[in-house]
DNA sequence: ACCATAATGATACCTAGTCTCGTTAATATC
DNA sequence: GATATTAACGAGACTAGGTATCATTATGGT
Protein backbone atom coordinates (compact mmCIF):
# COMPACT_ATOMS: atom_id res chain seq x y z
CA UNK A 1 0.00 0.00 0.00
CA UNK A 2 1.58 2.88 -1.33
CA UNK A 3 0.48 6.57 -0.15
CA UNK A 4 1.19 10.05 -1.56
CA UNK A 5 4.71 10.61 -0.42
CA UNK A 6 4.72 13.92 1.02
CA UNK A 7 8.43 15.27 1.76
CA UNK A 8 8.64 15.38 5.56
CA UNK A 9 11.36 17.70 5.17
CA UNK A 10 9.49 20.90 3.62
CA UNK A 11 6.97 20.74 7.04
CA UNK A 12 9.96 20.18 8.94
CA UNK A 13 10.94 23.53 8.00
CA UNK A 14 7.71 25.28 7.96
CA UNK A 15 7.25 24.22 11.26
CA UNK A 16 10.60 25.52 12.48
CA UNK A 17 9.48 28.81 11.12
CA UNK A 18 5.73 28.29 12.70
CA UNK A 19 7.25 27.57 15.73
CA UNK A 20 9.05 30.95 14.98
CA UNK A 21 5.46 32.71 14.50
CA UNK A 22 5.79 32.96 11.43
CA UNK A 23 2.29 32.29 9.30
CA UNK A 24 2.65 29.34 7.10
CA UNK A 25 2.06 31.30 4.03
CA UNK A 26 1.75 29.18 0.20
CA UNK A 27 5.01 31.24 -1.24
CA UNK A 28 6.91 29.91 1.96
CA UNK A 29 5.21 26.56 1.52
CA UNK A 30 6.62 26.60 -2.21
CA UNK A 31 10.30 27.83 -0.84
CA UNK A 32 10.23 25.38 1.67
CA UNK A 33 9.24 22.55 -0.96
CA UNK A 34 11.74 23.28 -3.48
CA UNK A 35 14.51 23.26 -0.94
CA UNK A 36 13.50 19.96 0.46
CA UNK A 37 13.58 18.29 -2.91
CA UNK A 38 17.33 19.60 -3.48
CA UNK A 39 20.56 17.88 -3.05
CA UNK A 40 23.96 19.34 -1.67
CA UNK A 41 24.20 23.08 -2.41
CA UNK A 42 22.37 25.29 -3.94
CA UNK A 43 21.92 29.08 -4.97
CA UNK A 44 18.54 31.84 -4.64
CA UNK A 45 18.54 32.10 -8.01
CA UNK A 46 18.37 28.33 -8.75
CA UNK A 47 14.91 28.18 -6.85
CA UNK A 48 13.76 31.57 -8.27
CA UNK A 49 14.11 29.80 -11.54
CA UNK A 50 12.70 26.66 -10.19
CA UNK A 51 9.83 29.21 -8.77
CA UNK A 52 8.53 31.59 -11.15
CA UNK A 53 6.18 32.36 -9.54
CA UNK A 54 7.34 33.50 -5.87
CA UNK A 55 9.00 36.71 -5.72
CA UNK A 56 12.43 37.37 -5.43
CA UNK A 57 12.11 39.19 -2.06
CA UNK A 58 10.15 36.53 -0.90
CA UNK A 59 12.77 33.78 -2.00
CA UNK A 60 15.18 35.71 -0.48
CA UNK A 61 13.12 36.31 3.07
CA UNK A 62 12.62 32.98 3.55
CA UNK A 63 16.20 31.80 3.07
CA UNK A 64 17.46 34.49 4.89
CA UNK A 65 14.96 33.24 7.84
CA UNK A 66 16.02 29.69 7.69
CA UNK A 67 19.20 30.59 7.64
CA UNK A 68 18.59 32.44 11.26
CA UNK A 69 16.81 29.56 12.41
CA UNK A 70 19.63 27.36 11.72
CA UNK A 71 17.97 25.15 9.37
CA UNK A 72 19.89 26.40 6.30
CA UNK A 73 23.57 27.13 6.14
CA UNK A 74 25.59 29.02 3.93
CA UNK A 75 28.40 26.98 2.10
CA UNK A 76 31.40 28.79 0.37
CA UNK A 77 32.71 27.21 -2.69
CA UNK A 78 36.59 27.15 -3.69
CA UNK A 79 35.67 30.15 -6.14
CA UNK A 80 34.59 32.56 -3.71
CA UNK A 81 30.87 32.16 -4.17
CA UNK A 82 28.32 31.17 -1.48
CA UNK A 83 25.52 28.91 -1.85
CA UNK A 84 22.65 27.77 0.47
CA UNK A 85 22.56 24.40 1.89
CA UNK A 86 20.31 22.35 4.55
CA UNK A 87 21.55 22.39 8.01
CA UNK A 88 21.03 19.06 9.58
CA UNK A 89 22.95 19.95 13.23
CA UNK A 90 24.55 23.14 14.80
CA UNK A 91 27.76 24.33 14.32
CA UNK A 92 29.75 21.30 11.70
CA UNK A 93 31.74 21.69 8.41
CA UNK A 94 31.52 20.55 5.05
CA UNK A 95 33.73 18.38 3.03
CA UNK A 96 32.76 19.74 -0.44
CA UNK A 97 33.76 17.34 -3.69
CA UNK A 98 34.96 20.38 -6.67
CA UNK A 99 33.73 16.91 -9.51
CA UNK A 100 30.38 16.18 -8.71
CA UNK A 101 29.59 19.43 -6.13
CA UNK A 102 28.42 16.91 -3.25
CA UNK A 103 28.90 17.75 0.03
CA UNK A 104 28.95 15.49 3.09
CA UNK A 105 29.39 17.12 6.85
CA UNK A 106 32.07 16.91 8.59
CA UNK A 107 31.63 15.07 11.97
CA UNK A 108 34.00 14.20 14.54
CA UNK A 109 36.87 17.51 13.88
CA UNK A 110 38.33 18.64 16.87
CA UNK A 111 39.36 22.06 15.37
CA UNK A 112 37.98 23.97 17.61
CA UNK A 113 40.34 22.99 20.78
CA UNK A 114 43.30 23.65 17.90
CA UNK A 115 42.28 27.01 17.41
CA UNK A 116 41.97 28.26 20.84
CA UNK A 117 45.61 26.52 20.96
CA UNK A 118 46.75 28.76 18.30
CA UNK A 119 44.73 31.64 19.29
CA UNK A 120 45.67 31.64 22.57
CA UNK A 121 49.50 31.77 21.09
CA UNK A 122 48.43 35.19 19.52
CA UNK A 123 46.84 36.60 21.81
CA UNK A 124 43.53 36.66 20.17
CA UNK A 125 40.35 35.89 21.61
CA UNK A 126 38.57 33.23 19.66
CA UNK A 127 34.82 33.25 19.18
CA UNK A 128 34.00 31.99 16.28
CA UNK A 129 35.24 30.60 12.99
CA UNK A 130 33.92 29.17 8.88
CA UNK A 131 36.39 26.33 7.59
CA UNK A 132 35.62 24.62 4.55
CA UNK A 133 37.37 21.81 3.28
CA UNK A 134 37.41 21.19 -0.62
CA UNK A 135 38.72 17.50 -2.42
CA UNK A 136 37.01 14.72 -4.08
CA UNK A 137 34.54 12.65 -2.33
CA UNK A 138 34.84 8.73 -2.86
CA UNK A 139 32.52 8.63 -5.71
CA UNK A 140 34.70 11.12 -7.93
CA UNK A 141 38.06 9.63 -7.19
CA UNK A 142 39.62 8.09 -10.05
CA UNK A 143 39.21 4.03 -9.76
CA UNK A 144 40.58 3.23 -12.81
CA UNK A 145 44.51 4.33 -11.81
CA UNK A 146 45.19 2.58 -8.49
CA UNK A 147 49.15 2.52 -9.23
CA UNK B 1 69.00 62.71 6.46
CA UNK B 2 65.56 61.97 5.86
CA UNK B 3 64.90 61.12 1.93
CA UNK B 4 61.57 60.59 0.35
CA UNK B 5 59.60 57.84 2.01
CA UNK B 6 58.34 55.92 -1.64
CA UNK B 7 56.30 52.99 -0.77
CA UNK B 8 58.02 49.79 -2.06
CA UNK B 9 55.60 47.86 -1.45
CA UNK B 10 53.75 49.15 -4.14
CA UNK B 11 56.61 48.84 -6.63
CA UNK B 12 56.46 44.93 -5.30
CA UNK B 13 53.36 44.87 -6.45
CA UNK B 14 54.30 46.32 -10.01
CA UNK B 15 57.23 44.50 -10.05
CA UNK B 16 54.64 41.40 -9.57
CA UNK B 17 53.15 41.69 -11.97
CA UNK B 18 55.92 43.43 -14.38
CA UNK B 19 57.57 39.15 -14.15
CA UNK B 20 54.77 37.96 -15.22
CA UNK B 21 54.66 40.03 -18.41
CA UNK B 22 52.14 42.99 -17.29
CA UNK B 23 52.80 46.37 -18.48
CA UNK B 24 53.52 49.02 -16.04
CA UNK B 25 50.40 51.31 -16.61
CA UNK B 26 49.75 54.52 -14.75
CA UNK B 27 46.07 52.90 -13.43
CA UNK B 28 48.46 49.74 -12.52
CA UNK B 29 50.54 52.60 -10.30
CA UNK B 30 47.74 53.90 -9.03
CA UNK B 31 45.94 50.88 -7.57
CA UNK B 32 49.22 49.39 -6.29
CA UNK B 33 50.01 52.59 -4.43
CA UNK B 34 46.36 52.57 -3.28
CA UNK B 35 46.27 49.07 -1.97
CA UNK B 36 49.91 49.51 -0.38
CA UNK B 37 48.92 52.08 1.87
CA UNK B 38 46.05 49.92 3.05
CA UNK B 39 45.73 48.51 6.84
CA UNK B 40 43.99 44.95 6.80
CA UNK B 41 41.37 44.45 4.65
CA UNK B 42 39.32 46.45 1.70
CA UNK B 43 36.85 46.22 -0.95
CA UNK B 44 37.33 47.07 -4.48
CA UNK B 45 34.43 49.56 -3.63
CA UNK B 46 36.80 51.38 -1.16
CA UNK B 47 39.56 51.30 -4.06
CA UNK B 48 37.24 52.78 -6.36
CA UNK B 49 36.22 55.70 -4.22
CA UNK B 50 39.97 56.35 -3.44
CA UNK B 51 40.83 56.62 -6.99
CA UNK B 52 37.51 57.88 -9.22
CA UNK B 53 40.09 58.70 -12.10
CA UNK B 54 40.91 54.85 -12.22
CA UNK B 55 37.47 52.60 -14.35
CA UNK B 56 35.72 50.13 -12.61
CA UNK B 57 36.54 47.67 -14.64
CA UNK B 58 40.32 48.45 -14.38
CA UNK B 59 40.24 48.48 -10.54
CA UNK B 60 38.59 44.83 -10.43
CA UNK B 61 41.01 43.04 -13.38
CA UNK B 62 44.40 44.69 -11.26
CA UNK B 63 43.08 42.93 -8.04
CA UNK B 64 41.89 39.74 -10.52
CA UNK B 65 45.96 39.80 -11.28
CA UNK B 66 47.01 40.67 -8.16
CA UNK B 67 44.79 38.03 -6.69
CA UNK B 68 46.08 35.28 -9.51
CA UNK B 69 49.92 36.37 -8.65
CA UNK B 70 49.47 35.77 -5.04
CA UNK B 71 50.11 39.23 -3.80
CA UNK B 72 46.35 39.53 -2.53
CA UNK B 73 44.57 36.90 -1.21
CA UNK B 74 40.68 37.19 -0.50
CA UNK B 75 39.48 37.23 3.41
CA UNK B 76 35.99 36.08 4.44
CA UNK B 77 34.35 38.49 6.97
CA UNK B 78 32.02 36.49 9.52
CA UNK B 79 28.89 38.07 8.04
CA UNK B 80 29.59 36.12 4.67
CA UNK B 81 31.34 39.48 2.27
CA UNK B 82 34.65 38.67 0.61
CA UNK B 83 37.28 41.32 0.91
CA UNK B 84 40.71 41.69 -0.16
CA UNK B 85 44.18 41.59 1.58
CA UNK B 86 47.98 42.01 1.05
CA UNK B 87 49.01 38.30 1.54
CA UNK B 88 52.60 37.75 3.23
CA UNK B 89 52.91 34.20 2.72
CA UNK B 90 51.54 31.63 0.28
CA UNK B 91 48.92 29.61 2.16
CA UNK B 92 47.76 31.00 5.26
CA UNK B 93 44.50 31.74 7.53
CA UNK B 94 43.99 35.15 9.02
CA UNK B 95 42.58 35.57 13.20
CA UNK B 96 40.04 38.57 12.35
CA UNK B 97 39.15 41.35 15.09
CA UNK B 98 35.53 41.77 15.01
CA UNK B 99 35.71 44.83 16.95
CA UNK B 100 38.40 46.45 15.05
CA UNK B 101 38.18 44.64 11.75
CA UNK B 102 42.15 44.03 12.14
CA UNK B 103 43.78 40.86 11.16
CA UNK B 104 46.51 38.75 11.84
CA UNK B 105 48.46 36.37 9.82
CA UNK B 106 47.75 32.72 11.32
CA UNK B 107 51.31 31.14 11.78
CA UNK B 108 52.31 27.73 12.69
CA UNK B 109 48.81 26.58 12.43
CA UNK B 110 48.53 22.29 12.05
CA UNK B 111 45.12 22.03 10.37
CA UNK B 112 46.26 20.63 7.59
CA UNK B 113 47.14 16.96 9.15
CA UNK B 114 44.06 17.23 11.57
CA UNK B 115 42.04 17.70 7.79
CA UNK B 116 43.89 14.77 6.24
CA UNK B 117 43.06 12.30 9.02
CA UNK B 118 39.38 13.71 9.12
CA UNK B 119 39.04 13.60 5.75
CA UNK B 120 40.79 9.92 5.31
CA UNK B 121 38.17 9.02 7.45
CA UNK B 122 34.93 10.37 5.67
CA UNK B 123 36.91 8.29 2.39
CA UNK B 124 37.74 12.06 1.19
CA UNK B 125 40.47 12.47 -1.13
CA UNK B 126 41.51 16.46 0.52
CA UNK B 127 42.70 19.09 -2.32
CA UNK B 128 42.04 21.99 -0.53
CA UNK B 129 40.49 24.45 2.61
CA UNK B 130 39.36 27.50 3.60
CA UNK B 131 39.58 28.82 7.47
CA UNK B 132 39.24 32.39 8.75
CA UNK B 133 39.03 32.62 12.45
CA UNK B 134 36.94 35.34 14.14
CA UNK B 135 37.79 36.84 17.71
CA UNK B 136 38.80 39.88 19.09
CA UNK B 137 42.39 40.83 18.97
CA UNK B 138 44.87 41.65 22.21
CA UNK B 139 44.29 45.35 21.91
CA UNK B 140 40.28 44.86 22.02
CA UNK B 141 40.25 42.57 24.77
CA UNK B 142 38.25 44.54 27.46
CA UNK B 143 40.83 45.64 30.39
CA UNK B 144 38.70 47.03 32.91
CA UNK B 145 37.10 43.99 33.34
CA UNK B 146 39.73 41.61 33.78
CA UNK B 147 37.22 39.47 36.85
C1' DA C 1 59.76 57.69 -34.30
C1' DC C 2 57.00 53.99 -35.21
C1' DC C 3 54.08 50.21 -34.60
C1' DA C 4 51.82 46.14 -32.59
C1' DT C 5 49.03 45.22 -29.14
C1' DA C 6 48.13 45.33 -24.16
C1' DA C 7 45.48 47.97 -21.40
C1' DT C 8 42.04 51.35 -20.65
C1' DG C 9 37.32 53.46 -19.68
C1' DA C 10 32.53 53.65 -20.88
C1' DT C 11 28.85 51.06 -20.96
C1' DA C 12 25.84 47.28 -20.75
C1' DC C 13 24.99 43.41 -18.39
C1' DC C 14 24.79 39.76 -14.69
C1' DT C 15 24.34 37.84 -9.92
C1' DA C 16 23.18 38.54 -5.21
C1' DG C 17 20.70 40.83 -2.17
C1' DT C 18 18.03 44.85 0.26
C1' DC C 19 14.30 48.30 0.69
C1' DT C 20 9.89 50.51 -0.15
C1' DC C 21 5.30 50.48 -0.71
C1' DG C 22 0.72 49.48 -2.10
C1' DT C 23 -1.94 45.09 -2.14
C1' DT C 24 -3.18 40.38 -0.59
C1' DA C 25 -4.09 36.84 2.45
C1' DA C 26 -3.41 34.22 7.08
C1' DT C 27 -5.04 34.04 11.48
C1' DA C 28 -7.29 35.42 15.81
C1' DT C 29 -11.54 36.96 17.41
C1' DC C 30 -16.22 37.39 17.47
C1' DG D 1 -18.67 32.02 9.02
C1' DA D 2 -17.70 37.08 8.80
C1' DT D 3 -14.49 40.42 10.10
C1' DA D 4 -10.42 42.97 11.23
C1' DT D 5 -5.57 43.09 12.12
C1' DT D 6 -1.35 42.80 10.40
C1' DA D 7 2.17 39.69 8.51
C1' DA D 8 3.59 38.64 4.22
C1' DC D 9 3.49 39.35 -0.57
C1' DG D 10 5.09 41.03 -5.43
C1' DA D 11 6.78 44.68 -8.26
C1' DG D 12 10.20 47.40 -8.89
C1' DA D 13 13.95 50.58 -7.63
C1' DC D 14 18.31 50.34 -5.82
C1' DT D 15 23.11 48.86 -4.09
C1' DA D 16 27.30 46.05 -4.19
C1' DG D 17 30.30 43.14 -6.59
C1' DG D 18 31.81 41.60 -10.71
C1' DT D 19 32.19 40.34 -16.00
C1' DA D 20 31.92 41.20 -21.27
C1' DT D 21 32.31 44.19 -25.19
C1' DC D 22 34.46 47.39 -27.84
C1' DA D 23 36.35 51.59 -29.60
C1' DT D 24 40.29 54.33 -28.08
C1' DT D 25 44.77 55.17 -25.81
C1' DA D 26 49.37 54.51 -24.31
C1' DT D 27 53.27 51.21 -23.33
C1' DG D 28 57.40 49.28 -24.70
C1' DG D 29 60.13 46.89 -28.22
C1' DT D 30 62.47 47.88 -32.48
Amino acid sequence: MVRTRVIPLAEQLLDTLGEQGYRSTSPRKAVTQAIAGKQGHFTAEQLRQQLPGVGRATIYRSLKLLVDSGALCRVLLEDGNLHYQLSHQGHHHHLLCVECGSSQDLLGCDIEDLLHQVSAAHRFQLSGHWLEVYGRCYDCLPKTATG
